[in-house]
DNA sequence: ATTTAATTTGCACGCGCGTGCAAAAAATTC
DNA sequence: GAATTTTTTGCACGCGCGTGCAAATTAAAT
């Protein structure tokens, strides 16, 4: 019959330390707990280190989910998709190691499964009261975004144009590398380009495509667009076989990602016997890890991946009142040994 | 001085509804709110309807923070490192998805940082009442897992075969790989093997290791044991330069890691001259997607990533008591170009 | 129409915590 | 040593929510 008040069967896990047992232990007020851990609070150097004591022998830890119950949370929420894809595991990489940083909780929801699940995540990190939210997704439904936006949280947009009002948006500058592509083709002596890119109709492949096809062809030059499939290595391979199927191949590639790119030259190379770069010159976007392998050694233009983070960090902890609503990053041509160097003159 | 379209006045993010707004709204109490939310509870159908119109109409959602302050709060810590490589990418991708759907938070904790911000981004999810910890982290300091220990949390690791009391281990059957791999060699003919791994200790790589030289010895073969450095693409260079640098290099070699094995190629083929398979049978493991681009073909273990997700998402949905403490996956062989075909006699 | 059973509703309390307020203690001044 | 100021402490309240309990309403059974 003893009826014990505390875990009487042990069957449930050890219950978090709460402050009233500190308190206890301590011998103090629940107050003087908690003002000790809450910076700049009134605490006599005595209760401190009695508090201290009490918490560390007890493994006490504030419990942040009560703190304030509405008030700002410090979670934010990382919605992204196509994770294994490297130059997006760079992203989430960069953005949690930075986030971290700033003492913010990365929830992340991957947008690769149905919509379904996906919107009901989002409405997670409501329940959550995430007061953020960070999308890398290439396509997230835009009555998601709308959620957050009525729900009062703070939405960064990255490598995304569309012009969402209420977001902030984070981009890579795709004009610049777009114009830039052209030039160097050029020079390298191509006179007949292609444009590889996916059929995933994201806001910052269209633009590299449409910038480097208007381009071209303010340089009188013609332009051979290719579209295989989503974004990725197999899509670059079948553009090749179709670009290179019929007669008249480009001599000049750019290809709106690495991935792409790497799918190109490898069956451009096996199965059309071209070399990189004499018969085929080839430019990517991106500047993923596997471009620089000796297989490929790509040129291609790197997205300021740290620089982007620690901007998404800045804005997220306060200071984004006079930030601009838009960010535009210069990507950095990284020069390697895709394209034909320029023959002097 | 046309003053900004949206919320300008108001200096402060609407506050989140809460069910006292959504109740005043609907003509009810609050606790009828709370208990439309709530399966199970004893509502009307007339006030549920009522609720719902109010609630949607206010944009309300349940603040699970405040939801029981002192229950599970379905919070799940992923900690991980090394974010960036395909294996990595692709198993937080597989977690994401499922704990997703099992209805989980995920927050990822990245390793890569200083230890300090790793603690610290640990007690974080401490102090926001994470309910289990899953560890891919190469090298996650023990003190933390402890820490998760002590305050409740359940914590499963992966490919870490270190038994840490209290944990629940999930890992790929490394011993069966690396006997396959000396069988497959030995099978292609080849007679001068080689190990080639990485400086970083992980437990899965030393067990890689070792059985693998043990069963080569078993054969009364030979084996060449290089580690040139952290696990990834370089270091696999700089193997196949030890290795052939010197004469009677291996005709036969298992990477303990797919990086590693595509490094290894790369340099083999373009600083050494030798030709895949016929010169040089090469054994991977991970099955990462560069595995089979083209360019490198490689023969290799998969790690059933959807399988390994799939448990962890069972383990953490409550049936958890009788699973027992470690699990085994098989790694399945993904036969591709990098082995000589056997040699039928 | 009454009685009884079943269902719904509102009130009040507590979860763990931060904080305003006033009492208590300590430090400073006269 | 008394009066004043400064600091520290404890009490009590509220944050948003779930839930036990009893009152109120409805449905079912006489």
């Amino acid at each position: 019959m003893a009826k014990d008040d505390s875990a009487d069967g042990e069957v449930r896990a050890p219950a978090f330390v709460n402050a009233k047992m500190v308190a206890e232990r301590a011998g103090v007020s629940r107050s003087a707990v908690s003002r000790t851990f809450t910076d700049g609070a009134s605490v006599s150097k005595a209760t401190r280190r009695k508090v201290l004591e009490a918490a560390e022998a007890l493994g006490y830890h504030v419990n942040h989910l009560a703190r304030r119950l509405n008030e700002r949370s410090n979670i934010v929420c990382l919605i992204v998709s196509d994770m294994t894809t490297p130059i997006r595991a760079g992203m989430v990489d960069a953005l949690t190691r930075r986030l971290q940083a700033a003492k913010k909780i990365t929830v992340v929801i991957n947008t690769q499964s149905d919509t379904d699940s996906v919107s009901s995540a989002l409405r997670q990190t409501l329940h959550y009261r995430a007061d953020s939210t960070v999308v890398l997704s290439g396509t997230p439904a835009p009555s998601l975004i709308e959620m957050a936006l009525a729900n009062g949280q703070q939405v960064i947009l990255i490598n995304r144009d569309e012009a969402l009002p209420g977001c902030e948006h984070l981009s890579v500058d795709n004009a610049m590398a777009a114009r830039e592509a052209v030039y160097l083709l050029r020079r390298a002596g191509c006179s007949n380009l292609g444009l590889v890119t996916s059929t995933a109709n994201t806001a910052s492949l269209i633009a590299r495509e449409q910038i480097f096809v208007a381009t071209a062809a303010a340089a009188a030059c013609q332009v051979n667009v290719i579209a295989a499939g989503p974004t990725g290595y197999e899509a670059g391979g079948e553009a090749a076989r179709r670009l290179f199927g019929r007669s008249n191949g480009p001599d000049g590639v750019f290809c709106t990602t690495d991935l792409l790119a790497l799918g190109f030259m490898d069956t451009a190379r096996r199965e059309f016997g071209l070399r990189i770069p004499d018969d085929l010159s080839i430019i990517g976007f991106d500047d993923i890890e596997q471009a620089g392998w000796q297989s490929y050694r790509l040129t291609t233009f790197a997205q300021p991946l740290e620089a982007m983070a620690a901007e998404v960090a800045a804005r997220l902890t306060g200071r984004q009142v006079t930030a601009p609503r838009q960010a535009i990053f210069e990507p950095v041509p990284v020069w390697r040994k895709s394209v034909r160097p320029c023959v002097m003159t």
